[in-house]
DNA sequence: TTGTAAGCGTTATCAA
DNA sequence: TTGATAACGCTTACAA
């Protein structure tokens, strides 16, 4: 029943103490993995805490020592999926630990977010929060957390690099490749549709795909580009618009597996063939990414890990010591929504 | 800096009290919304609580009190986009009550989910836990929970509805009704997608689909269905089954919309124009239905109305005394990737 | 190597 | 209507 209040007593430090006939100090010693415990009455204390199936309470330790054993993830993203993947690597890591997770949607105006991140801190005693993109951009979370003195390892952040440690991904190089990629199939005429303007992440990977093209003498016009929001319809906007200018292009590139996916639908609307007409890439390595017809070219951000890793840098940083970002690779997934442009392209390419 | 600790120091309860010049158990009382206290103490306590910028500490009325002010959320469910939608539901009527949330997947065999779960909750003491689908079917789940007499509502349960508070909505009759929709357009040979076999709601969906079939006369044979996991891949992969032999249903009916959404890019790829050669339905409103080509007739679900009903059923459930399941209002929202059937089949049919 | 004692910031009890 | 004081279960000095 939901009004249940009476729950049975569990085991305290004091049951686990007298139980292996120690004091609750060297029971909090073997709990805590500290040293100077002989090895017989660490397994006698072990062994108690085995029998009366004893965890600390974390309500005490916090309000006692220095540590919450809480972690705290912030975001406000709109892919579902990307917010999954983190989620799962955050409870991977915390779970590895002996560690929990408390997630918070940070959105709204500056005064809001700062009021939202000002309660949730005061409130639940974090030993650290993770931030996730979009919200580890924004100036006044940083500037909060640096206020409160609240650790924090950002992930894939893009401005203000040198503000605390973070975890990423090299965006622009990932774009860059794709870049190649295509080029090196023969594309010439490129369509890039942008992700949401908040998220500056999705700036790099422009200017990484943008760069590679130049490099190639390729120049990008305005109606060249469509500026989405990372959504799935704003992709397939994007592409409507993209493919109804001729000459149009040979090949899509979406900031995002969302909107590639929307690209995808939209060139099936218009009765366009992938990647026969058109080819489409996209970036993430999403789920439907696989699942879609035909599977999607993209690539791979290892979100989950990013965010483990993350939550590790929290966890371990105990001690002072400026902790180096941590990089992770990326991996261009090819699958068959690229290939060659139409031969009659591929001719005047020539 | 990750390993900084030494936060500035945070307002207390006795900081607030000497401010207002009262005792720390008025604060108390004010801060709880305690009955006998003046309107003028109030006042001054409020204002202190104001300056100070106070907030009480989780921690030390935990260990104090019986309330936690943290409620957890268990899950284990393949879909990004369900997870989603409970989460920002459960979050909404947290931030509203002053609550946090703990989040915690629970996977794997009867023993692993016992573990984990007795290890979430002697660790992080919560008012109370909502379990999602499909953890709110496993049995050995609700024991534990008896045992330690922890309070939980359950979303769309779909076994042992006697035991305990949930919120729900009738699968059976939206399926009932979906059926009749498509029957009225005049389909008559059908191909359904069947859920994850754990997910006891799937069942229910294919029963009430099935029934509204018999009514009318009509009897789906094992290979008018195929077993899915609720996975866009499976849906993909069933439409490729139930399509491949004549004559092909002029009607697909997938238990979810990730399924739906595979069935309709496995009708791209196989060249069938929908609605006109077929009609596609699926289960959710998930974001993906609305953004799809042709966008998806499905069921809304208001996951996130009820995991909030949950959330609060949870929090204002103090008192003993049992709740009644609270029923949620479906919705068939009708779009593009319905129609009635070719004419060829139309004539037969009628 | 082990133990004692003093908090941590609340709520709960009981008296004023 | 208020307030003093004892828990709550643990960590952290500091002793032994």
């Amino acid at each position: 029943m939901s009004g249940l209040r009476n729950r049975p007593p569990l085991a305290t430090i004091h049951d686990v103490a007298q139980l292996a006939g120690v004091s609750i100090k060297t029971v909090s010693r073997v709990v805590n993995r500290e040293p100077h415990v002989s090895a017989g009455t660490r397994a006698r204390v072990d062994r108690a805490i085995q029998v009366l199936n004893y965890r600390p309470n974390i309500a005490a330790r916090t309000l006692a020592g220095s540590r919450a054993y809480l972690v705290g993830l912030y975001f406000d993203n709109p892919s579902a999926g990307y917010v999954s993947q983190m989620q799962s690597g955050a409870l991977r890591a915390c779970r590895a630990a002996g560690y929990h997770l408390v997630i918070e949607q940070l959105a709204g105006s500056s005064v809001e977010v700062q009021n939202q991140l000002r309660q949730s801190l005061a409130a639940v005693r974090m030993d650290g929060v993770v931030l996730s993109p979009p919200v580890c951009d924004r100036g006044e979370v940083l500037d909060l957390l640096d206020a409160l003195a609240v650790p924090h390892v950002r992930i894939a952040p893009a401005r203000e690099l040198g503000r605390g440690p973070y975890v990423c991904m090299d965006d622009g190089r990932a774009a860059q490749e794709m870049a190649r990629r295509l080029l090196a199939l023969g594309h010439r005429r490129f369509g890039f549709i942008k992700g949401h303007p908040d998220h500056a992440a999705a700036e790099i990977r422009w200017r990484g795909f943008a760069n590679a093209l130049a490099a190639a003498g390729l120049i990008l016009g305005p109606r060249d580009t469509w500026q989405g929001d990372f959504s799935f319809r704003s992709g397939s906007e994007g592409a409507r618009r993209l493919l109804s200018r001729g000459p149009r292009p040979t090949a899509i590139f979406a900031s995002n597996d969302d909107m590639a996916l929307g690209a995808i639908a939209m060139a099936h609307r218009l009765g366009l063939r992938i990647p026969d007409d058109l080819s489409v890439a996209g970036f993430d390595d999403s789920p439907g990414a696989e699942a879609v017809w035909p599977p999607l070219t993209t690539i791979r951000q290892p979100v989950a890990e990013m965010t483990a890793g993350a939550v590790n840098m929290l966890i371990d940083g105990h001690g002072p010591g400026r902790s180096e970002p941590q990089l992770f690779d990326f991996e261009l997934v090819v699958r068959g929504s690229t290939g060659p442009p139409p031969i009659v392209d591929l001719a005047a390419g020539l």
